[in-house]
RNA sequence: GGGAGCAUAGCUCAGCUGGUUCAGAGCAUCUGCCUUACAAGCAGAGGGUCCGCGGUUCGAAUCCGUGUGCUCCCA
């Protein structure tokens, strides 16, 4: 069959797409091998993939599909969070939109109809999307977080969770997000640096003319002031003992109190407390009693309690007090302030402190053992150095995690409570009226089941997702089934820093907690997908190309070529298009590779060598085995050090250089001469092996090539082939060293560039053939690869024992070389560069020498680094004898 | 404020246990090539005070201290 002039993904990519779904290939069972896990860090179903989860989800792809190559029962679980807030905003927006209905309006049921609808509808795209990138994930295992099993699991552990007090309902200050209405959990608060503004307000002393001014950034809060704070040791306020203010637009009485935590040199060192709007104040509350005045609506409106303004946003209202202060002259002073303000991850929105009635985890317990897996290397982290001090830090500091939102889209806590307010945790309805009349202590005359009512709050999606590595098995709903046993603890995880906290610590903890085991054995970081300029890839920003687009423009395996070639473990990478270029341009080197095969196939030569008596013909065949064995044990080192970038590299530079460039132009045969039986045998044989080798990071073309290279039969598929064991590096060929033809390789590749090189620089035209002679002690190495010498630089090699005259000299190796042609040399420049060479070996040679010189260094340097430096010392006069000798004839 | 990390060619980064002619790779640049696999290519080349300063050592890009600049995490 005729080849097309480039490869075209657009057609082998769907095609072996369907083959490899036929086949059921990446379909798991248990069976009798290792079993290899990854669970996919599920993506939420409102959103795309973006460059990020692209990375993500090649790495996974590549360990995945390297394991399965490898004898490994590989299964890869895909699947989707259902992103409790985001979601439920995206459906209200989209009611509101579209439809013109309000939340309000709806009963909890009805909303849930509209969101499992929305949830079908745009769920897909992100499975579309990792099918197009050609991930080899287990279809028939996708999970999501709200299906019927999950949503039990959720349940059974937040009953477990209460019956063993590790889940307790109080109220305390959260993070309130004003526009979700939902509290957050400490982790889904991200700060910000701004600039913002310090109100210096007059507040009236009782029985006196006298005031005193406190520092505010918040002046709509201070009609929640229940006091004014000063440090006991501030000489300016020690008289004001027993005293009290009365707070501007509200005229409430508050008493002056004293504490060590106010910061005498902070603003005028004395604060207005707040214990319904900031954490501080709140402790400071709980501490001297005070009476808590909560000013705020759940949407950051101003409540009745404030007294005035009521209504009005805080923002908004913040502009008004500033205002009323200024006109009744209680403002005396604004003054520019830097501070730090927390933001809703999920909306954005300002997150106002607020105090709440919310259901918490203990976490201390559960810390323990988590940390403990990670600090003993049951789990290892890659790159470690850099984020366990992260992990450590945070587990060690751990609070307790508040794990309930005010929404709809999620599980429903299991609380139920009678009409006077008592609460029993239970799974069912049922379940908690059995617990309920169970205990003497409740009043049943009048009490039914239909009377519970359940909590209204749903549970934090991450307390979700912190099951995942078990319950995509129904480890949890099912505890010690077949497959949670094979498959559970997973292999590796594969996730962004960014959710070391939300996600990786907490399952850690759940595994440890009820699989008494750890969930996975390594994770590895991927690091943030930046553009050009170095800016995080957002949406807002618009700085994210389109995966699909990529993909359709240049193929699945360039993208995932593009940024892999990019992406150094751990470390942010700078997303441009041109590394998918890059990648695109392999795609089309090997493909070309392919049509000089088919080309060759089509005309081979019935000949073959006979290993015994042709050695300089099959010169090339064993030196590439060597290369190949070398390289095949360099990516698999590289490999279990999750150095997937280098990897690559090394299979980049081994298939594009030593293949093509070098092994390919060793063997091909002279200009219409069918090529030798051996070296289309070896030259296919190899192309199988590298595309094996390449298939994990690039599997379609691959798995293209591998179809094109001979007639295979039903079932004989690249990404299914098993690796042999990779032959050891040392191992002889014919009796020979592997390292010898390694060596020779090298010196065969410096000679012909060194050669080549002259050639340019001399501007002899590539057509015109050259006398080579060379003086050497080691001929049996130059007769050996003589035959490839000449035809790559174009001349006839000869042996000399001393220098020629009227020739470009020069020293290659240990061995000298001097280049005849039919051109005039150009003396002076010829010259010149001898001039400047003998300059810098000279130079070279006094450092050598003065080292050698050292008697401390001869003393103390190991045997072997002395001898070296003698070696060099001998190299470069030998060399630099023959640049004078060359001079000289000049 | 506390902690972590980074600084090497124009750009993005390797460089592991200090010692090969160690200062590297890819991309970009320059020169020469329409050589029947490939111009999305081939053959070559140039380019760096390894952030500054100090120390340890026979020897430092590498180890230690310090300064500067950037990034991230936490409060």
């Amino acid at each position: 069959m005729e080849l097309s002039k480039n490869f075209i993904p657009a057609e082998a990519e769907p095609k072996w797409n369907q083959h490899w779904t036929d086949r059921k290939y990446f379909n798991s069972t248990p069976d009798h091998r290792p079993s290899f896990t990854v669970v996919i860090p599920p993506p939420n179903v409102t959103g795309v993939l973006h460059m990020g989860h692209t990375l993500n989800e090649t790495v996974q792809d590549i360990l995945v599909r390297k394991a399965r190559m490898s004898g490994f029962n590989a299964c890869w679980v895909p699947g989707s969070d259902h992103a409790s807030i985001a979601t439920e905003a995206k459906v209200v927006q989209m009611l509101e939109k579209e439809k013109g209905i309000h939340k309000s309006d709806l009963t909890r049921a009805e909303f849930l109809r509209y969101a499992f609808e929305w949830k079908e509808k745009y769920g897909g795209i992100i499975y579309n999307q990792i099918d197009r990138l050609g991930c080899s994930v287990d279809w028939s295992r996708v999970t999501f977080t709200m299906d019927d099993h999950y949503y039990k699991a959720v349940i059974k552990v937040f009953v477990d969770l209460s019956k063993k007090g590790l889940i307790y309902r109080g109220a305390r200050m959260i993070n309130w997000d004003p526009e979700a209405k939902t509290a957050l959990s400490d982790e889904e608060v991200e700060y910000k640096d701004i600039h913002g503004k310090l109100y210096h307000v007059n507040y009236k002393i009782e029985g006196s003319e006298e005031s005193i001014v406190i520092a505010t950034q918040r002046p709509e809060t201070i009609m929640g002031d229940t006091a004014i704070c000063v440090n006991p040791n501030d000489p300016r306020y020690a008289h004001l003992k027993n005293a009290h203010a009365f707070v501007p637009l509200v005229n409430r009485r508050i008493p002056i109190i004293f504490d060590e935590y106010v910061d005498p040199a902070f603003g005028t060192g004395a604060l207005k407390v707040t214990p319904a709007h900031d954490i501080n104040d709140y402790n400071l509350g709980l501490k001297h009693n005070l009476e808590v005045v909560d000013t705020l609506n759940e949407d950051g409106t101003l409540s009745e309690a404030a007294g005035v303004f009521i209504g009005e946003d805080r923002f908004k209202a913040r502009k008004l007090v500033i205002a009323a202060l200024k006109e009744n002259g209680s403002l005396v002073k604004e003054e520019e302030y830097q501070t730090r303000l927390g933001y809703s991850q999920r909306t954005g929105a300002v997150v106002e402190p607020r105090i709440s009635t919310q259901w918490f985890l203990k976490m201390k317990e559960m810390a323990t053992p988590a940390l403990e897996a990670v600090l003993k290397g049951d789990i290892r982290i890659h790159p470690g150095d850099k984020f366990l001090a992260t992990y450590r830090y945070w587990l060690e500091n751990v609070k307790d995690w508040c794990i309930s939102r005010q929404l709809w889209w999620g599980q429903q806590i299991p609380a139920w409570y009678t009409p006077d307010g008592a609460c029993v945790v239970a799974a069912t309805r049922e379940e908690a009226w059995e617990e309920i009349i169970s205990q003497p202590a409740f009043d049943l005359t009048r009490l039914t089941i239909d009377q519970l009512t359940q909590d209204n709050d749903v549970l934090d999606t991450w307390f979700s997702s912190w099951l995942w590595p078990m319950e995509v098995f129904n480890g949890i709903t099912d505890p010690g089934n077949k497959e949670v046993r094979y498959y559970y603890p997973t292999s590796v995880l594969v996730t962004g820093q960014d959710i070391i906290f939300f996600w990786v610590a907490r399952m850690v903890m759940a595994g440890m907690h009820y699989e008494k085991m750890i969930p996975f054995r390594d994770v590895y970081f991927t690091g943030m997908v930046r553009d050009k300029q170095g800016r995080k890839m957002s949406k807002s920003l618009g700085n994210s190309p389109d995966l699909l687009e990529l993909i359709d423009k240049y193929g699945a395996d360039a993208v995932r070529f593009g940024i892999m070639i990019l992406s150094p473990a751990g470390n942010d990478l700078l997303f441009d298009e041109s590394s998918i270029e890059q990648g695109r341009n392999f795609n089309n080197k090997m493909w070309n590779a392919l049509k000089l095969i088919g080309m060759w196939k089509a005309r081979a030569a019935e000949t073959t060598v006979n290993d015994d008596q042709d050695h300089t013909t099959n010169w090339p065949n064993y030196w590439f085995r060597c290369r190949l064995n070398a390289a095949r044990l360099e990516v698999d080192q590289l490999m279990t050090q999750f150095r997937l970038s280098e990897a690559l590299k090394t299979i980049y530079s081994l298939i594009w250089d030593d293949y093509c460039s070098w092994y390919l132009e060793w063997i091909k045969p002279a200009y219409d001469a069918p090529v030798n039986k051996d070296h289309l045998e070896s030259a296919i044989g190899f192309f199988e092996e590298l595309v094996q080798l390449l298939h994990p990071f690039m599997p379609f073309i691959t798995e293209e090539i591998y179809h094109q290279l001979r007639d295979r039969k039903e079932g004989d598929d690249l990404c299914i082939r098993q690796f042999s064991k990779p032959e050891t590096f040392e191992r002889d060929i014919n009796g020979k060293d592997a390292v010898k033809f390694l060596d020779e390789g090298v010196l065969l590749k410096d000679v012909i560039t060194g050669i080549r090189d002259v050639r340019n620089r001399s501007q002899i035209k590539p057509k015109e053939s050259i006398s080579v002679h060379v003086n050497t002690s080691n001929k049996d190495i130059y007769a050996m690869i003589r035959s490839i010498l000449e035809k790559q630089v174009n001349g006839s090699l000869h042996f000399v024992e001393a220098a020629v005259p009227n020739t470009i000299a020069t020293v290659i190796d240990r061995d000298q070389f001097y280049i005849e042609t039919e051109q005039p040399i150009d003396s002076g420049h010829h010259r010149e560069e001898l001039v400047r060479e003998l300059e810098y070996l000279k130079g070279f040679l006094v450092s050598v020498e003065k080292k050698l010189g050292n008697e401390r260094f001869v003393q103390n340097a190991k045997p072997d680094v002395v001898e070296m430096e003698k070696k060099k010392k001998e190299d470069t006069i030998s060399k630099i004898k023959v640049i004078e000798d060359s001079l000289s004839k000049i």
